[in-house]
DNA sequence: TTGTAGGCGTTATCAA
DNA sequence: TTGATAACGCCTACAA
């Protein structure tokens, strides 16, 4: 590999006056300057990250941690991170903790050694690294929490404000005559999936609906939990009118529940999905469902990374919570 | 932060005894040690990567390039390797690099002054940067390709045998009567959209079937160009009584399409898609599909990897043909 | 068993 | 405008 050094020989300067030249900075003569970038990009130069690493602690790198990559709200998500840190040439490293906290740490750790110039994290399920957290930002650690919030870390946030919408959602199901509501829940020791499902037991009280601890089941944002617990709910003889899945993969099991028994959508029962997928809109019927902002929280949390890495004197701390919006399709029937 | 030193100066030994405990080397006393490991732990010590990096030239970080992000078939091979890699200790940094040639070279920069121990790659459509890989690879670069070849860039790769699932798949279709054959391929000067159509051409040429210009398009494996295009197919008057769609995005858009127009699959038109997603199992009808083997493609293209990169000297090229295989769902009908 | 010292490739300081 | 040199933190001969 070609370092400065080979440069400086090559054209009878010293490795300072490369580095200058290279980095564009002042102190070099015009004509220097030329040779040294010409001869440079002749030998096929490229310049050593670790070391510049090590002398401007800056690595040009973010950790990005999430649960599941295969999950298409955090593909998204991770894309539209992308998009903004590739723009100023930073890289992701992408780390699937799935819901392991011992995980979490391991990454966390790792991530630390490499020296990443900040975090956007979407903490493991039950926030057990709570303290871990805490400790990177005290020792300067800069860090975006998305998705999940963990209390008490001192740090920036992007969330969508999950209990509203799950109100409005169930709202929206009794507006149109529905008064035997279920749902498939997800972890509800998750920030997520407690939100969400307080969300809905509040509109259950409130709005005065059947409450029936049988059509109220967690899936574990689980496909196949999800899947199970609605072949529970669905073979009571006493059924709901409608069921609200609380995230994409809960969405999908309710789904094959529902073809498996052969139930008519919206005719026998109402769906209302969570996240969006390509597919909600192809399959028959279309699934009305409450669609987070994946592109917007992504480019959110890495403007606010950024901001806290490059400004880092003037930088304030913020809590972003963006809207999620429900899109009516087929998948619900007015029963007045 | 703590660093060697500092655990020297603390346990009052020399920085060599400490590199050597934490390291877990022989040449230090078991009393030693013991302090050694158990004051490092106390200050918080963390490695620094980028000194060690430098010092042992391997940074346990590989680069993976993929063109989208957020096609599940890529999101699946990733989580794979991660799997893999995350076992030895590995990172990953994930560079999206769409179909952009010019992106995909400047990722490749970045990711070489970052030191990467190796690179796991889907090159850019078509392949314009041939030479930078095979600069990489005389360089000394592990380099793995998947999903898409290019020639004579001597490393591993892994593939499935696109050209004969297509060809299966159409026979297939005309076992069960079907003579006239459409399909939405990809881009033609991709790898895999070339192999695909190729495939398919050959089984329309060989099984004396019906070629029928206006019903193969390209749909440039994106779901709005596909929806496009199956329009402008199933418009025409004479229709073809068969689709083959030749990736999940394709696949998506002409499921969109199909809806749209009101088509009644399989009666009047019968779909075989590529790609799984869990959508497909689904949707009414379920969807017949030619499914990858997406996690066996990540994990075979991290293995071989991790043994070029550990295994240097004794390391064979290896070029890995997975097949692909055909799961018959509800949307084909026997026309006989 | 332990310690000394050099060097990995940069950048930054300060003197020439 | 230029260059000599120290330092970043670590590993590793080699010497003690």
């Amino acid at each position: 590999m070609v370092s400065i050094k080979d440069i400086a020989k090559s054209v009878g300067v010293s490795t300072a006056t490369v580095s200058k030249a290279l980095n564009h900075k002042s102190g070099v003569s015009q004509t220097v300057r030329n040779q040294i970038i010409e001869k440079a990009k002749e030998m096929g130069y490229v310049v050593n990250g670790l070391a510049r690493g090590m002398k401007i602690s800056k690595t040009f790198t973010v950790g990005v941690l999430v649960s599941d990559i295969k999950n298409p709200f955090f593909s998204e998500v991770i894309s539209a991170m992308e998009r903004v840190l590739y723009a100023k040439k930073y890289n992701l490293m992408i780390c699937n903790v799935g819901e392991n906290p011992q995980k979490e740490v391991e990454y966390l750790e790792l991530l630390v050694s490499k020296k990443v110039d900040g975090l956007i994290v979407a903490p493991a399920a039950e926030g057990q690294n709570l303290s871990i957290y805490r400790n990177l930002v005290r020792h300067g650690m800069k860090i975006v929490l998305f998705d999940r919030l963990i209390d008490s870390v001192n740090c920036d946030s992007v969330v969508i404000d999950n209990r509203a919408s799950i109100y409005e959602v169930t709202k929206y199901l009794k507006d149109r005559g529905h008064k035997k509501i279920g749902s498939i829940y997800g972890i509800e020791k998750s920030y997520t999936g407690h939100e969400r499902l307080n969300g809905f037991k509040e509109a259950i009280e409130e709005l005065n609906l059947e409450y029936h601890k049988e059509w109220v089941r967690s899936g574990f944002f689980r496909e196949e939990d999800s899947y199970k617990q609605s072949l529970e709910i669905l073979a009571k003889s006493s059924k709901p009118t409608a069921i609200i899945a609380m995230n994409n993969f809960s969405t999908l099991g309710l789904m094959r529940a529902v073809k498996e028994l052969e139930i008519k959508v919206p005719d026998d029962l109402s769906i209302i999905g969570f996240d969006d997928a390509e597919w909600m809109k192809v399959c028959s019927p279309s699934i009305t469902t409450v669609i987070q902002p994946a592109d917007a929280i992504g480019m959110t949390a890495a403007t606010l990374l950024l901001d806290a890495i490059e400004n880092e004197n003037i930088h304030t701390i913020q809590h972003v919570v963006l809207k999620a919006k429900l899109i009516e399709r087929e998948s619900v029937k007015s029963l007045i």
